[in-house]
DNA sequence: ACAGCGCGAGAACGACCGTTCTCACGAAGG
DNA sequence: CCTTCGTGAGAACGGTCGTTCTCGCGCTGT
């Protein structure tokens, strides 16, 4: 019962855990077609390059985390607790034993500016995200969606960030709560978000030795 | 003036250009070798692996970001328009030219498990900017210092991530707008910050196919 | 029975990896 | 002067990469 599925499959399901594990470059071919028990020959007629493979992984972490993001989402009522249950589910992902981060981001930071195709799936699977935490903020009746979507996303982002690098699910209750203030008290005080100074008082100049290279 | 510096340095500054511009993996020692104009016998002297080369980078982007950052946030006058300010800061590093996001979430991404010292120093990194944010938050004189901070390095991280991926500087503003809320609005209405429910009426369950495989 | 064909197993290929070794050269010391 | 030693340039090494090629086996049709 497990050589009936479809070798695409075997396939993609070995690469899929080893590039997500130890990274795309990290990971070789042979290393693939053995865990896939596949034949080199049939692994090329699948996928004509390690590319191509590559970028079907993506596509497919793509459809999979968005189908389970929704049914998740699916279990809460209104739209309010929807984007809190996200970060429930967020918390939930980053118990899984093996979880290393968003494999978007590991692809993007690691193939980044080389690849073309992946660039582009990582760019539609954030984008895909934002227009569902759009959709929902929409829903919640606030004042400035637009704005509130994106603080949410970054949030969402940051969590993953933050739980990649410790270890620890607790990033995601911290964006939760966060975002549970953001959906209370909307607009800060003053000004509405675009460049101007928070609040004055700057003293010194920003150059110096901090030209070129940072984080 | 440009052979009178030290190899190490020399060495240093190629490889900081190219593991970041490509990433870690896809640069040679032929390459950093050429780009340092240094022979691989003094190379090798200086560092005896790639690995090091790898640990050195890593530790001088740590330096210089901190540097870099303190020296920013010292011209606001208190400790919320430094918080604030480290924002306006990360919008200024998003909008250099190659830019490419954090080098140390790129490295942790690329190799994670695969090299320990990496994972020191980058979980180093991240804890020692989470100690500075922490201590400026306990400035501001807010309830829960310790709770806002998490928060605040969230939006931190979070707002990277998403200007690397999108390549737009925004989303730095759009997260200092919500620091600007947290630091208005400390802690929501209800719960403190447990694992607590958000409001109730869950529905549904959250597995099925939703098992193993994520984002 | 036999020609033909598709397939799996894995060798082969050229390129590149990180690292080490060779070797000629040039300055320093007696 | 000659010796010695550290150096730079780069060849060499073993290994791995992604990809292609070879070969022999087992099926198929008549």
């Amino acid at each position: 019962m497990d050589s009936e599925v479809e070798p695409d499959t075997r396939v993609l399901d070995a690469a899929d855990a080893l590039f997500y594990a130890h990274g795309v470059q990290a990971v070789g071919i042979d290393r693939i077609r053995d865990a896939a028990g596949v034949s080199l020959k049939r692994l090329y007629r699948c996928f004509p390059s390690k590319g191509d493979i590559v970028e079907a992984y993506l596509r497919r972490r793509d459809e999979i985390s968005r189908a389970a993001l929704e049914e998740h989402i699916a279990g809460y009522a209104t739209p309010r607790e929807q984007l809190l249950g996200m970060f429930e589910w967020l918390r939930a992902w980053f118990l899984q034993p093996g979880f290393r981060g968003c494999a978007f981001n590991n692809a993007f930071g690691e193939l980044g500016a080389g690849s073309e195709a992946v660039t582009e799936v990582v760019r539609g699977h954030k984008a895909a995200l934002r227009a569902r935490i759009l959709s929902l903020v929409e829903g919640t009746g606030v004042a400035d969606p637009e704005r509130l979507a994106a603080q949410i996303v970054v949030l969402f982002d940051g969590a993953i960030t933050v739980a990649t690098v410790t270890g620890s699910p607790d990033a995601a209750l911290q964006a939760r709560d966060a975002v549970a203030v953001l959906l209370e008290h909307g607009a800060p005080a003053g000004e509405s978000g675009g460049t101007g100074e928070p609040g004055g008082s700057r003293t010194s100049g920003t150059s110096g030795t901090s030209g070129s290279r940072d984080d």
